[in-house]
DNA sequence: TTGTAGGCGTTATCAC
DNA sequence: GTGATAACGCCTACAA
């Protein structure tokens, strides 16, 4: 019946098996979901998992991965997009860090030594989707997105591209940016005053799920009908299509093989085999019942 | 530019200022909530917070806590009141831990040395919800609950005092149990199965809402209208209440008043402090969509 | 094979 | 007040 100090081992051994994860927010069901899938996979290897949520703020953020640090931490992963931004100097921070741990990153693409990067290819799958409701003859395409990140960045590409693709001009009135703090309920009246006022779209892609039940409940309260009138196509895949009527349709960007990727990139960094720095996943629209089923076929995103 | 080893320093002192956060299932919107809550307000008090996720077996939960206390964390909160049981002799391992760290318990009740708990008077709550509905005539309420934690068992003598206290024979037909594995789908078409077989009722108490939510889906797949036919009430006040249509009433169990209260006692009790082992919050319907409006006024309940 | 000494880096104590 | 030193408990390496 003998408990070695954990203190004193890792005092010794300059490690406690430890690794932070570093996350904007996990009450946010879809990072909240990544931490589940990460921590699962960190303990059934031996780790155990720091949790560190920062907020949007790069201040914070920064502070966070600093206290993580200086903690020991044996890695870190980074959760959501949030965390790399389009403007490289931003960050330098993470690259910094990678010097004293593996940094790991989710959802986002981002060189360096020591940095790790597992993600889906969003902007693909956005644009698969956006081209496949302009062949539908869907040609006012409601894009809904929140913020600079890196995969907020790519999945805007997709969108635009796909109209370029199609030799349509791209209409900045249908691209609507939502502030990351405000609620599905701001957003949902936000709609309805722009429809109010005018705004006139027969789909809608979101960037995630929270925006496109938004969207489709403002579409409803409207009396447009979906997906007949107005077709609505959701992102992550969350719990939250499930809830909603009709259940969301939504590009599923294979969380949990990205949340396992991480934990073996890491695991196999920690034990001093050499690993790839970047692994891309392809996106998959799973269909429900804001989309007409006829048109997108599973595989094709 | 000196930043103390935190190894050495956890060494010297026996703490690294960390409180462990056991949780059934982050992935759980309910839960995900209380682990950002409560991971917000230990960090703001300076306490890193060490995850881990479980799952429901208890053999898991008990091997969780001592991993948590093998790291010497300076507490835990359980989050979830899956970790209490009605049957005192599950509790053991709660009460035998709290001799090497306080423990506080997020939505249950455990007396003991060193326990601190704080939760909802669910059972009130629940009460008050079917007495409504019965008082409007609707005389069927169906309850669907989740397994015997201590929670569970609250809300479900709430139901049941409901109906005596309206002198109304509790029918056993109307509770229906849910395994926890089983999805929001799954639950949707048991209870389609259930309706399809027979089973009538006029209202619904669920003691989460995703339940709610499974119900409401298949009560309308039937043809019947919410809430005109049949009114429904979810628990939690989850972000999936938004989500459904209509919204979702829900019983509010004030998660983040209960979260900050975890996190001040056990920072007074690490500091040394007496700090009252037991606080109960009441619960208040946030009326939605899914009930009558009239019927329930907010602070009933 | 068994046992013992040294080092990890901090904090706290004690002597000056 | 200031500066040296022991103690925290483990691991590892070296010696017997």
């Amino acid at each position: 019946g003998y408990t070695p100090n954990a203190f004193a081992r890792g005092l010794g051994l300059n490690t406690m098996n430890t690794v932070g994860l570093l996350c904007a927010d996990v009450s946010d069901v879809y990072m909240a979901q990544a931490v589940s899938f990460l921590e699962k996979g960190l303990r059934s290897n031996g780790f155990d998992s720091l949790l560190c949520c920062t907020g949007a703020l790069i201040k914070d953020r920064i502070k966070g991965l600093d206290l993580l640090l200086s903690r020991h931490v044996d890695g870190v992963v980074f959760i959501g997009s949030n965390f790399v931004s389009t403007d490289q100097e931003q960050n330098a921070y993470i690259l910094a860090a990678a010097r004293k741990a593996p940094m790991v990153i989710l959802n986002a693409f981002l060189e360096g030594a020591h940095v790790y990067c597992a993600y889906c290819d969003d902007g693909a799958a956005t644009q698969s989707v956006t081209q496949q409701l302009l062949k539908l003859g869907k040609h006012r395409v409601l894009y809904l997105f929140q913020a600079s990140t890196y995969s907020g960045m790519r999945k805007m590409d997709g969108y635009q591209q796909a109209y370029q693709a199609f030799g349509l001009p791209i209409q900045g009135e249908l691209m609507l940016e939502c502030k990351p703090g405000d609620g599905m309920t701001a957003m949902e009246k936000r709609l309805a005053d722009k429809m109010a006022g005018g705004l006139r779209f027969d789909a809608v892609v979101a960037s995630t799920d929270d925006m496109a039940i938004a969207a489709l409940k403002a579409v409803k309260a409207a009396g447009l009908r979906v997906p007949q009138d107005v077709q609505v196509v959701g992102f992550n895949n969350s719990m939250l299509a499930l809830c909603s009527d009709p259940e969301l349709s939504t590009i599923d960007n294979q969380l949990e093989a990205l949340c396992k990727h991480c934990v073996s990139t890491l695991k196999g960094v920690l034990s001093g085999e050499r690993m790839p720095q970047r692994a891309v996943f392809v996106g998959d629209l799973c269909c429900r019942g804001t989309t007409i089923p006829i048109m997108m076929k599973r595989g094709e995103v």
